[in-house]
DNA sequence: CAATTATAAGGCAAATTTGCCTTAAGTCAA
DNA sequence: TTGACTTAAGGCAAATTTGCCTTATAATTG
């Protein structure tokens, strides 16, 4: 049973999270340390590769010092 | 491997499909219908069950003629 | 050159989500 | 009550994500 996967909903975050990122000049290791996550997610979520969780947005945005709303703008 | 759970982002997005469907005088079915998803998976996300993805967060935003962004709002 | 850093890429097992299904419970109207 | 509608709840197999790991490539720095 697929899951819904939407290229545009997945390239967004990818692109959010890579800009905010670069912008506060974090690594991506760097980046997932402050989230609690892996780093190689890091680098999934922004290479479009994962369609990633709600909670894994929000610890993105914490870790960036962004609200999640941010990370979905388009 | 657990993936991260977030009890605050999955409520959060609990309340806000529930908030807006409810505004827009929609049954689950019929916004899941909207959505192109399972209509049990919108009560397992309105209640908090499950911690779902961008890609669904994007759909349910589009049947509820609103952003993803407004969805992760808090 | 050698060493370091950052990123990409992929394998793997375990956990989770999803779609499909059934059953039950609650509300409301006729 | 009966029936229709809505929601909750849970089982199941298949697909996906996750954390952990290794290897490779590119760029930079000493």
């Amino acid at each position: 049973m697929p899951q819904l996967r939407d290229p545009f909903a997945i390239a967004t975050l990818a692109e959010n999270v890579r800009k905010h990122r670069i912008a506060k000049d974090l690594s991506q290791e760097a980046l997932a340390n402050f989230a609690g996550i892996e780093y190689s997610q890091v680098s999934r979520i922004e290479r479009g590769i994962i369609n990633t969780s709600v909670s894994v947005i929000f610890a993105l945005a914490k870790a960036l010092d962004i609200t999640p709303s941010q990370l979905l703008e388009f």
